[in-house]
DNA sequence: CAAGATTGATCTGTCAATCTTC
DNA sequence: GAAGATTGACAGATCAATCTTG
């Protein structure tokens, strides 16, 4: 991970408890450095396609794809915000400006005040409906048909295995 | 890529091309959202450790590191915002930060004044080398150690690619 | 005037309160 | 008082100039 001049000045570091790191070997840093790279400019690329055909972050689609495949297209906001990995106080902000156009509207829970719905309007729908094609055509373009079907699974069980690690360290204690 | 329920939409929508769209079969579906997650939630765990114990962002480490492979751990800005898969401005902003708090300092190019170099201090290489150990652990906890050696050649060479699809499409025309 | 680099305005996300409802 | 949700202040990235050098 970076740094080989790094490695070779921790390798005879004195203390800091550098002497128990184990390295990158060479195919798991080449791994490491494509991965990243691909998690950088992959995002970006969606984001701009998005942005440029639809108007919509990356984020603000997701949040509209999620609300359509509920009922009547409607969810808490809390639930809306751990589907979308985003944060209560992200998803707030958000929403607001989705509001703000007129894409979703907001209403307290009759039966307990303390949850909010965020409910997707019908020109809402009606925009994601027109963007989802545009979207998807990226996905495809950049993704799906570079991969084997081999290679889709692969990533399918790589990206599970590490967000298994990644919620284990979630709840500590 | 999301809604299913536009997916149903579109396919009886009129015009806009929505009829030559090749939705995702659900092997590529479960892969996009579990690769889509991963890609959110990754660098997050990965800026809290290095912010957490290192008081650096990840780009700000990368760029530490690339500086520390050079000789006289120097390189001209261009191609550390390359490197970094940052803009110029982006790295320019960055590089002011690290400079205010002595991890770098920069010098105009003595041979063609259009080059700045960008050069690390040997403070900033104590704080990189201090940084390592904590940001490598966290690189394999998450990553290294929850794949095969298949899977991480197979990370590789997917992220592979993908990368070559997303350089394929920067320089248009 | 083309390329490297910097700057300032703006937008978005985070963080730390705060508010409300149960 | 705990959980859902919102708010405002702040930090960082983007974008569109701008400046400089060759």
């Amino acid at each position: 991970v970076g740094a080989p001049a790094a490695r070779r000045a921790a390798a005879t570091a004195p203390g800091a408890g550098a002497g128990d790191v184990r390295w990158l070997a060479p195919e798991e840093e080449s791994a490491w450095r494509a991965m990243m790279a691909m998690m950088v400019q992959l995002p970006w690329a969606l984001e701009c396609q998005l942005q440029r055909d639809a108007q919509l972050s990356v984020v603000e689609y997701h949040a509209l794809a999620m609300l359509s495949e509920r009922e009547n297209h409607t969810m808490r906001m809390s639930e809306l915000a751990a589907l979308t990995n985003a944060s209560l106080s992200r998803l707030s902000h958000l929403i607001k400006r989705l509001e703000a156009r007129g894409f979703v509207r907001r209403e307290p829970d009759p039966a307990d005040g303390r949850y909010t719905w965020a409910i997707m309007t019908d020109e809402g729908y009606r925009h994601l409906v027109a963007s989802a094609p545009g979207h998807l055509r990226e996905v495809r373009d950049l993704v799906m048909d570079a991969l084997t079907p081999e290679q889709v699974a692969a990533l399918r069980d790589i990206s599970g295995r590490v967000l298994a690690r990644l919620g284990r360290a979630e709840t500590p204690g």
